[in-house]
DNA sequence: CGCGTCACGGTTGAT
DNA sequence: TTATCAACCGTGACG
């Protein structure tokens, strides 16, 4: 254990950017966050790359993953399929399981202005649970709230949305990689660097991530140039790129770290484009 | 040298 | 609103 932590003081942390936990670096160079799982885009990229047939070994090299990642990533994938990782937190309902919530919203369903403490007396009247597992009054009312509050609003709701302009389409971004909706308001209270122009608001939606986390991969410069290491962008594909929102990335959930990330590259993107843009590519530091 | 496994410190979200 | 807890994460060392 000792000797295991000592170890852990090969990692540091790196970009001041967006303390206080924006990433550490691995021993290979590879940025990670420490108890968050890897993009997706990295995620893919390692099954990808193992279908092609290269050793688990040389994958860990290239995408600057341990090779432990790597082999526990393809391990589930042969197992179960999918690339993505586990439900990370929550835990199992105790009292509150799927049968019961079901019985709660039949009651509230049949009396909108039944109480909780009447509920749980019903339950336990019914034989849904006993006395060691009735949910309480509290946790009654938080299911109500929270699962079934929207019962009796949702008729207002309705009424409401009918006078409403339809919504907006959203930018097309790859639905693999989606992001919840938490983003948009971050992205936008993000500061500014100092001669970074403003971010639209479109920019602030859901989009996937740099395929690796090497510093160059985060400023997202390998993930369009080095594309079969052909393929090299116009300055203006460039630019329509970023003013579309098609580069993107994406995460299994939009957290502060996430939310972390998307500011960071917005602003790296954004930055980079306007000095392409204005022909001071590469930026003047 | 390659790989599977495990302890570790950390994050997350339902209760 | 806050604390607790059990799930998950990737890293790095070991065998």
């Amino acid at each position: 254990m000792i000797v295991c932590m000592r170890e852990r003081a090969h990692c540091f942390r790196v970009c001041s950017f967006a303390e206080p936990a924006f990433g550490e670096v691995n021993q290979l160079g590879g940025v990670f966050v420490n108890g968050r799982p890897l993009p997706n885009a990295i995620r893919l990229r390692i099954v990808e790359l193992a279908q092609l047939g290269i050793r688990p070994c040389d994958i860990s090299r290239q995408l600057r993953v341990s090779h432990g990642c790597v082999s526990k990533i393809l391990a589930r994938y042969n197992e179960t399929g999918s690339i993505l990782p586990g439900a990370i937190g929550g835990s199992k309902p105790r009292v509150t399981t799927p049968t019961v919530v079901k019985h709660i919203r039949t009651y509230k369903q049949r009396d909108p202005g039944i109480f909780a403490w009447e509920i749980r007396d019903r339950l336990l009247a019914d034989g849904v649970c006993d006395k060691y597992n009735v949910p309480s009054v509290s946790s009654i009312s938080r299911i109500l709230r929270n699962k079934i509050g929207n019962l009796s609003q949702q008729s207002q709701y309705d009424s409401y949305k009918q006078h409403q302009p339809p919504p907006q389409p959203a930018l097309p971004y790859n639905h693999i990689y989606s992001y919840p909706s938490p983003i948009t308001a971050a992205a936008a209270k993000v500061p500014t660097p100092p001669g970074v122009p403003g971010i639209p608001g479109n920019m602030a939606m859901p989009r996937t991530w740099p395929s690796s986390h090497s510093v160059t991969d985060i400023l997202g410069i390998r993930s369009i140039t080095d594309q079969g290491n052909k393929w090299s962008p116009s300055r203006q594909q460039f630019c329509v790129s970023i003013q579309h929102g098609s580069l993107s990335y994406p995460s299994p959930s939009a957290t502060l770290y996430d939310i972390q990330c998307c500011s960071f590259w917005l602003c790296c993107w954004t930055w980079l484009a306007a000095c392409w843009q204005h022909s001071t590519f590469p930026p003047q530091l």
